[in-house]
DNA sequence: CAATGCAGGTAAACC
DNA sequence: TGGTTTACCTGCATT
């Protein structure tokens, strides 16, 4: 194993890729999904993606689909107003400032009566570029969720989801020295440097830690 | 049953 | 200018 530092917790690591050994394929075949998202599905689809993402932070993952599967099936997507979103954010955290920040986003989203997702990932030269600009332009997405979101259109290989649970276990593993009060641009930026030079250096790629870390921590693999 | 802790954070206000 | 604090806000499991 090249290049693995000492600083690393081996006890903990050797749990994790044990794990991932069991895992490794159905890893692989979540993140072939997100790619296969990524290259098939309408604009629409990807901005109910977004949506979920703009969802997600401090509630349930599962919670938060239902509410975009419920968003689509009402037909509220590309036109619904910031109540009627509201209301269909049952058990989502803070639903009045999302649904403001879901139809902020969609008029960016949206060119000609149309969603055009696709337009805006063209025209940036990498995930990074474009993950500055989601950050950067759409209110309510902060790094992560914009990770979040491009790992799960399938442009996620070689960014990290910082949340909490990635950031407990990457103390636990000696990855890093202290959890950061606050993730700064800076701060993220170099935790994922640190979390890169990690997945590099024992062999299990950054896409899959994210998945295998959050397998850790709930027992399952969603999105 | 009341109290507590915690959910895949982010924007805006505040020094 | 940049780090820190606060508002957002509620359901649900645990004790």
């Amino acid at each position: 194993m090249p290049l693995l530092k000492k600083r690393y917790n081996w006890t903990i690591l050797n749990q994790l890729l044990e794990i991932h050994a069991g895992k490794k394929r159905e890893i692989d075949s979540r993140l072939r999904e997100f790619r296969l998202c990524g290259r098939r599905c309408t604009d629409e689809e990807l901005f109910g993606e977004l949506v979920f993402c703009l969802l997600t932070p401090q509630s349930r993952a599962k919670c938060c689909w239902n509410a975009v599967l419920s968003i689509k099936e009402q037909n509220l997507l590309t036109d619904g107003t910031v109540d009627q979103i509201r209301d269909r954010l049952h058990r989502v955290r803070f639903h009045n400032k999302k649904a403001g920040y879901v139809v902020e986003a969609r008029s960016l989203c949206m060119k000609d009566g149309r969603f055009s997702i696709r337009r805006i990932i063209q025209s940036h030269a990498d995930c990074r570029a474009l993950r500055e600009w989601l950050a950067e332009n759409i209110r309510g997405l902060g790094y992560k969720e914009a990770s979040h979101f491009l790992r799960n259109i399938g442009l996620g290989e070689n960014i990290a989801i910082l949340d909490r649970h990635i950031l407990k276990n990457l103390l636990l593993l000696g990855v890093i020295k202290e959890i950061p009060g606050s993730l700064s641009r800076g701060a993220y930026l170099l935790t994922e440097q640190r979390m890169a030079e990690f997945a590099l250096s024992t062999g299990i790629p950054l896409a899959h830690l994210d998945l295998l870390l959050w397998y850790k921590e709930t027992g399952e693999i969603f999105k």
